[in-house]
DNA sequence: TGCTCACGCGCG
DNA sequence: AAAGCGCGCGTGAGCA
């Protein structure tokens, strides 16, 4: 009898196979935990029903459960219990991964636990049941070989168990629930930590799907290998195949497509398209293409570039791929950017993130996992760093599989997205990719000399900082006492230097506490952060060497799928995050198109407190942005009506006085109250009281009751769901905390509204209107002088068009212009009212 | 040497 | 019961 299938060969990592087969042969009489005395119920069985339908899979017995000899009876078996329908205890049996208690609960070893594996493993054959809920890392390791139970956690995996084969349900284990419990939920509606939200749901949604749950199938190796078919170009009549191949596909209405690089972006040099794939039902072909060992003529080649540049003109289905824009960049920079929109396509990563926004889960092995069983990654011997250097067959091989699997992973997903009613966002989403991508294409000037001048000014700058540490007393001292040089770097010897040596009372290395600090020293790590950041993170990844600039472009790489709000990142340098305010911006002059181009700044104004009055609807903010009521301004002068001393001695009527008061109530207050802060974070922004500013918070909600009221409602939905969903219909999924649950919905909305203006801008297919670059609530364009205004009026009117029924107040944009990204002079702003964009005042 | 982690700090 | 959040990247430290 086969113990466990191969292809979760990763479950015995660690141990060789011959000690395996030995442990899995003698099982309970080589365990370590056999000999072990006191136990009142050692190699305890499995309790209930003999037919069940779910199979619930702990990890060990604990104190309680060795007294009482049934599982799952503890503190952590009440905490689950507590949550566990009445009328499913008669169809449930439970057990654990290792039937003796370890010795102080301490986790289980991998030995004990495949000592115990055959016992479980035949309880699960012979009581066959629909499904296994896996309590904990250490059940989820044992069914699938893999930890990070917070990722696997409210999915659902078909695996073989031995003879069976049914669906595992991985789930937090109740104990760590029970840890992080600041109360106990005297309700079935209550929850005494964040996981517990999470928890709490995937069990319900466990046991709500058990009567439809669909017949679970585990592919093997063969299955996943089936219909491959690979070609080098080095055989006779192997042009013509692959030739046939694109013909065949061209009408087919789902094709899985993939690419094998040798590089992750398609601008260098030498950037080649090693392989491709495309995968329809029960074929698939891979062939090469400029792979080192690809047997094609320079005129076979010439004729597979026409070839597919036409078959991604003229497919008339779904070409489904893992990470499009990976794809869409390859197809635009080796075939041509007429290629981005002149097909559809489907995305299978965007789909899960659609589905499940957590981080580390999209990857095509993880969800192959998660679907089909099975572990794809363990298919291939690949090196994905150097696949040119690599063997062709098996390269191709692994892009086949690759292929294939985005077209079976589309599927599923797509059922999973049309059951959720999740298409719309989706739609969406898939539309953001092409615009991203050809921002992306686009991307961004850099004046070279700039760069040069500031590398060297700022590598001098760091030279005098360093020269003077090198002199200053206390790093000498320190030099004495440790022995090597001070490094302003190193956040031990800053803290050390200060807080040990010097004995300056205080904590802390970050600028806050730092600055406080009279000592020279403190003054000289700050000013050396200052320059290193600069130049470390602003100037040095814009230099040649650093691979970044190609032809003085760099095309920084946007993020579609990687946040928890549906905002898009930036990275490979990021470009949204470059210094904006005082001495640090002026590397943005390093930016700069030069000759008669400008550069376009397009911001939205105030969208996040937009965004609270969409999501809140409170009629008080509302009317605040229709009637231009200045919110922050009349509370500056609520806080000092409670606080005078806030103001220190200076006065309101005071123009400039005014000015800085009604900021700091604008962040400290406002703000900060819209996004969930307390007294406490208020008290410590306005440096005032905390019971004062738990006045003005009282005050604050009686104005907008509303925005309180849509907290608690945010609050109650995600309870009742296990998700926080925005009006723009992303959706979070537990555990999300209280603060995260209110920023949430602002981001996601903040998110569409750009992304949607940006996306219509780009589809208008005008060169000009695709923006260089995207920063959250901007757009920010290169024109030649004489187009600036009259494709400001174009972009203007774009950003400013309503195209959401939740939109409740008109939308304003706030342009700039400069000859570099450092030096921008406002040039208008502009709101939807005033231009009839609408929406319609409510 | 390569990896993960925490921290600091730039933007929104 | 109380609660600012979202990113990416450079750096040192600790570990294998």
């Amino acid at each position: 009898m086969a113990f466990f299938p191969e292809n979760f060969g990763s479950v015995a990592s660690g141990l060789p196979k011959h000690r395996l087969d030995f442990l899995h042969r003698h099982e309970c009489q080589v365990c370590p935990l056999y000999k072990q005395v006191g136990l009142q119920h050692p190699q305890m069985p499995a309790s209930g029903a003999e037919r069940p339908l779910v199979y619930i899979l702990a990890e060990a017995p604990g104190a309680e459960e060795d007294k009482e000899g049934v599982q799952l009876v503890g503190k952590a078996g009440q905490v689950l219990r507590f949550r566990i329908p009445g009328r499913w205890l008669s169809k449930i049996r439970w057990n654990n991964v290792i039937r003796s208690r370890p010795p102080g609960n301490r986790e289980p070893t991998e030995e004990e636990i495949e000592a115990c594996r055959p016992s479980v493993q035949r309880d699960i054959e012979t009581s066959k049941p629909k499904a296994i809920f896996g309590f904990g890392n250490v059940p989820l390791h044992w069914a699938i070989g893999k930890n990070g139970i917070t990722n696997w956690c409210g999915r659902r995996i078909p695996i073989r168990v031995g003879e069976h084969v049914c669906w595992f349900f991985p789930i937090i284990h109740p104990s760590y629930i029970s840890r992080m419990r600041r109360f106990q939920p005297s309700h079935i509606d209550a929850y005494g930590c964040d996981e517990e939200v999470a928890f709490a749901h995937d069990l319900r949604r466990a046991f709500e799907s058990i009567n439809n749950l669909p017949e679970p199938v585990v592919h093997t190796e063969d299955m996943a290998r089936e219909g491959i078919e690979i070609i080098t170009g080095r055989n006779r009549g192997d042009l013509a195949r692959v030739l046939d191949f694109l013909h065949f596909a061209i009408d087919k209405k789902l094709v899985g497509f993939d690419y094998e690089t040798n590089a992750i972006r398609p601008y260098g040099e030498n950037a080649k398209i090693l392989t491709v794939a495309l995968s329809h039902r029960e074929s698939t072909l891979a062939f090469a293409l400029h792979h080192r060992e690809a047997g094609w003529s320079a005129s076979d080649k010439a004729a597979l570039g026409t070839a597919i540049h036409q078959f991604l003109m003229e497919h008339r289905g779904r070409k489904v791929v893992h990470q499009l824009p990976f794809e869409l960049e390859w197809s635009a920079q080796c075939f041509g950017q007429e290629v981005v929109r002149a097909g559809r396509w489907g995305c299978s990563l965007s789909q899960a993130y659609i589905l499940d926004e957590r981080p580390n889960t999209n990857s095509l092995d993880f969800l192959c996992l998660q679907y089909f069983g099975i572990n794809l990654k363990a298919l291939s011997q690949v090196n994905v760093k150097n696949l040119d250097a690599d063997n062709l067959e098996e390269v191709m091989g692994y892009n086949g599989l690759d292929a294939k699997y985005h077209r079976l992973l589309y599927i599923e997903q797509s059922l999973r997205i049309k059951d959720e009613g999740r298409q719309k966002v989706y739609q969406h989403q898939l539309r953001r990719i092409p615009t991203m991508v050809l921002t992306q294409i686009k991307g961004v000037p850099v004046d070279i000399p700039t760069v040069d001048y500031f590398y060297r000014k700022y590598t001098k700058l760091l030279a005098k900082v360093e020269g003077k540490i090198k002199q200053n007393k206390a790093a000498e001292r320190f030099r004495k006492l440790k022995k090597y040089d001070f490094r302003p770097s190193s956040l031990h010897d800053v803290s050390f230097a200060l807080y040990k040596m010097l004995k300056i009372y205080g904590s802390g290395t970050n600028e806050a506490a730092l600055s406080h600090i009279k000592h020279p020293l403190a003054k000289l790590v700050l000013r050396w952060r200052k320059i290193n950041k600069q130049l470390s993170t602003y100037i040095k990844p814009l230099l040649p060497e650093a691979g970044n600039v190609y032809n003085g472009v760099v095309h920084p790489t946007y993020g579609v799928t990687h946040t928890r709000s549906w905002r898009t990142s930036s990275s490979d340098p990021n470009i949204q995050n470059q210094p904006k305010h005082g001495d640090s911006k002026e590397v943005r002059r390093q930016i700069r198109p030069g000759g008669d181009l400008r550069i376009v700044a397009c911001d939205y104004s105030g969208i996040q407190a937009r965004n609270v009055a969409m999501e809140s609807r409170d009629p008080r903010l509302v009317k605040a942005f229709w009637d231009g009521y200045d919110i922050h301004g009349d509370w500056a002068h609520r806080i000092a009506r409670h606080a005078p001393q806030w103001l220190k001695g200076g006065t309101l009527k005071d123009k400039d006085t005014f000015k800085i008061y009604r900021q700091k109530a604008k962040n400290g207050m406002v703000f900060a109250s819209f996004f969930g802060a307390g007294a406490a974070t208020v008290g410590r922004h306005l440096s005032i009281p905390e019971e004062i500013a738990r006045d003005l918070i009282e005050e604050f909600w009686d104005s907008f009751p509303k925005i309180k009221n849509w907290h608690l409602t945010l609050k109650e939905n995600y309870h009742s769901t296990g998700y926080v969903e925005a009006l723009s219909g992303f959706r979070r999924h537990a555990p999300v905390s209280y603060n995260e649950m209110i920023n949430t919905p602002i981001q996601s909305d903040e998110a569409i509204i750009i992304c949607d203006a940006m996306a219509r801008l780009s589809e208008k297919d005008d060169p000009r209107l695709q923006p260089n670059i995207e920063v959250h609530d901007d757009l920010t364009f290169i024109l030649p002088k004489h187009e600036v205004d009259k494709c400001v009026e174009i972009i203007v009117k774009e950003m400013l068009t309503i195209s959401f029924p939740w939109i409740n107040v008109p939308l304003g944009v706030e342009v700039s212009v400069g000859k570099d990204w450092y030096d921008m002079e406002k040039l208008g702003e502009f709101t939807s009212d005033k231009l009839g964009l609408g929406p319609v005042r409510p």
